[in-house]
DNA sequence: TCTGGGGTCCTAGGACCC
DNA sequence: TCTGGGGTCCTAGGACCC
């Protein structure tokens, strides 16, 4: 028996920018540095939310997700601007440029945020000292605050950037976990949420102290095997890597709108089931994108609210397609009540590139059974050692996720075309 | 006057196949 | 004569996050 010992502790960062479209509209306009700011969308109408609101204004109360009439009431002075994502796009692209400088292991993780691995950067110094630098740089290239949180794996790291906030550097050792982490009320852990905190605090489970500590079999009967998992996490547990390739694909796009009233006009929801349809198709095609499953999501107006889905016998990409198959959802699954809101998803994606080569494999396969095909196949798999797509000989559906793959799959289509230039 | 819009991941049951 | 077990696909919904 031979346990296996790590060489040594990863150093991970967690980088989470404070208020980021607030701050964004402060870097780009200087007169409004200081003063209590919300972005919201749709100011003009009565279900108006915050997205973000500048510290001044939380200063007053106001909170994301907060309804923007109640908002204002708590801070009157309050300037209320319409978010500019393609601004907070190009901000972000520059602050993870800026990290990029550090390490290329860097693993956004949405717009605002991201993990870094620095194990191996000891050479451009301490942990701490990286962090400083990362965090002047941000603030004098964009005028941008963050905060940084330093720690050996990604949750402790997620909840150490969390403890001091706006501009502040965090260490979360592992020995640290008892009295900076545990005293911590359980419904602020990452992971768990309103409905998970509820049932953990209905079996008197309140801090995170007493989620690490708690029965694991009986945290499993309640949660299921997410059960165990946070309380790994509460014990300062988690192997998760910081993977630069993880977000680079979209697994789905959707659009969905809130509408000014409820209604069950015809003549609307057709419309806007269109314009829907439309966004999705723009953004897929922006994407390069095409989909084989298209989803609709109805909300009614008491809230409730439905998603129904259809796996398709093709991909499809255009606006026509996706919008006669949403079409086909709601004459099929609405129950006639007034609707509130309505989204469109495209979700099984592929590269319009693979789901041709997919398309020509399965016709290679179920028609015309293609020797060239399969010997192609094992002339790669004697190349490369192995075949990283199992399901490449079985079923038309190989996406690469690797570099391996990739390659593999780029010889793949390289001979594939080779011998439809042949017959 | 309650509560937006973009996502991801997980679970669970039924169909279907071997 | 009456019934196993595993695997995958499809669908719906829940929970969570920013």
């Amino acid at each position: 028996m031979s346990k296996w010992y790590p060489k040594k502790g990863r150093v991970i960062f967690h980088v989470d920018m404070n208020s980021f479209y607030a701050s964004v509209e402060m870097a780009y306009n200087p007169e409004l540095k200081g003063k209590p700011l919300a972005i919201a969308g749709n100011p003009e109408e009565r279900k108006g939310i915050v997205v973000t609101a500048s510290y001044e204004a939380r200063d007053k109360g106001v909170k994301t997700t907060m309804p923007l009439w109640q908002a204002r009431r708590l801070c009157p002075n309050m300037i209320v601007m319409r978010p500019n994502f393609e601004r907070y796009r190009k901000a972000s692209r520059e602050m993870f440029s800026i990290l990029s400088q550090v390490t290329p292991l860097v693993q956004p993780v949405s717009i605002d945020e991201g993990y870094m691995d620095i194990t191996d950067c000891a050479d451009q110094g301490t942990p701490p000292e990286i962090a400083k630098w990362i965090q002047d740089s941000v603030m004098e290239q964009l005028e941008l605050p963050c905060s940084i949180g330093i720690a050996p794996n990604k949750f402790l790291a997620k909840m150490a950037s969390d403890m001091k906030k706006p501009m502040g550097i965090t260490v979360l050792r592992k020995r640290d976990i008892p009295s900076k982490l545990w005293p911590m009320p359980v419904r602020e852990m990452y992971g768990v949420g309103e409905k998970t905190a509820e049932k953990l605090n209905a079996s008197h489970i309140e801090t995170i102290e007493d989620l690490a500590k708690a029965d694991v079999y009986a945290l499993k009967a309640k949660l299921g095997i997410n059960g165990e998992r946070l309380q790994n996490r509460a014990n300062g547990i988690d192997d998760r890597l910081v993977d630069p390739d993880a977000v680079s694909e979209f697994k789905s796009i959707g659009n969905s709108q809130t509408l000014p009233h409820d209604t069950t006009d015809d003549n609307e929801i057709t419309k806007l089931l269109r314009q829907l349809s439309q966004k999705v198709a723009d953004r897929m095609e922006n994407k390069e994108v095409v989909s084989r499953n298209i989803q609709l999501m109805i909300r009614y107006h008491d809230r409730k609210t439905i998603t129904r889905s259809k796996q398709l016998p093709e991909y499809i990409s255009k606006v026509e397609e996706i919008y006669q198959y949403a079409m086909k959802l709601w004459e099929d699954h609405w129950n006639g009540e007034p609707i509130r809101l309505m989204g469109v998803t495209a979700q099984d994606l592929s590269e319009k590139q693979d789901a041709t080569m997919q398309l020509d494999l399965f016709t290679y396969e179920h028609e015309a059974k293609n020797e060239k095909l399969y010997s192609a196949i094992g002339e790669l798999t004697d190349k490369y050692g192995t075949n990283p797509f199992k399901k490449l000989k079985d079923k038309p559906k190989a996406t690469p996720t690797t570099s391996f793959q990739k390659d593999f799959l780029d010889d793949f289509k390289k001979i594939n075309r080779t011998d439809k230039g042949t017959n």
